[in-house]
DNA sequence: CACTATTCCCCACTTCTCCCCACAATGTAG
DNA sequence: CTACATTGTGGGGAGAAGTGGGGAATAGTG
């Protein structure tokens, strides 16, 4: 199965939803049902997964152990800000309002499909987060990725 | 299977479409079925992928730690600006405008075969990094990769 | 129960993608 | 040299995708 790449930026009307990129449906695997869950990223966006990727998700986050104060704040906050979607009959999704306020996503959103999953992040906060992108930061990122110095850390 | 080899000019019409070289098309594996991936180069260039030969690279970046904010900008930033593409019925390409921006290729585009993959520059840049290579000093790097020094670094 | 707010389906319109047809240029076989 | 196939190039047009708004059904509130 391809993994979700590319980026596409789609306007988010005042009912606050969004149209989910076709080029992206695409790679959406026919199990997921139109069917997905958005939460809170390690980094200001959300994510996106596609109801079958999401599976795995659940189960990492259900192997944390719960018997401890640190297990319980990951599952509890990870698990808190998290909301199932489902694509309208026009292919959109309805983000939720807090998600939305949260990521600083108003009138625009960009889609980044990132493998297994999908980012979405507000133009302003991308373009923050791009600043440490150079191009040559992009070569060094090429050459680890192709070249084969990729330990699963990083 | 043979490398990629060659190198052909083609115009890039008022939509965005290219033709796919003949003599390189023979060369493609049948198990890629028309299908292709485009990304960003390390030079300022389009790298263009057959099927067969991107799943491998998939391979290696589904294998990067998600749960890491670092994992999570590797996966992100290289596949951001990678796209699938398929040949349409005129055994063209139709690349995504973005990508075409960034490499500087309006009017035409120079595809070199390179092997596993297939290199697409616009005409003005692939003129100046020949400009920034003389023969002298490309005799020069032959030898020292070719000849020399053979660690999977160069 | 009445009132409000929200959700989501349907319709309308614009833009884009891609299929199909056409044709010129090039290559190939007899 | 001629006949025919392949390749490269361009454009028209059907259908898909993206965007916005009206309005019915649903849920939340006092």
């Amino acid at each position: 199965m391809p993994s979700f790449k590319g980026q596409y930026e789609h306007s988010v009307d005042n009912k606050g939803r969004v149209a989910f990129p076709a080029r992206l449906r695409k790679l959406v695997s026919p199990g997921a049902q139109d069917h997905f869950t958005v939460l809170r990223g390690i980094d200001p966006c959300l994510y996106l997964y596609p109801m079958d990727k999401w599976e795995a998700v659940e189960e990492r986050i259900t192997s944390v152990n719960e018997y401890t104060r640190r297990g319980r704040a990951v599952i509890r906050n990870f698990l808190r800000y998290a909301e199932d979607l489902v694509l309208d009959k026009q292919n959109r999704l309805s983000l939720p309002g807090d998600l939305m306020e949260w990521a600083g996503i108003t009138t625009a959103a960009i889609f980044i499909g990132s493998g297994e999953s999908i980012e979405i992040w507000s133009p302003e906060k991308l373009k923050e987060a791009d600043e440490d992108l150079t191009f040559e930061s992009y070569q060094n990122l090429f050459e680890q990725v192709m070249g084969g110095e990729l330990d699963n850390e990083e």
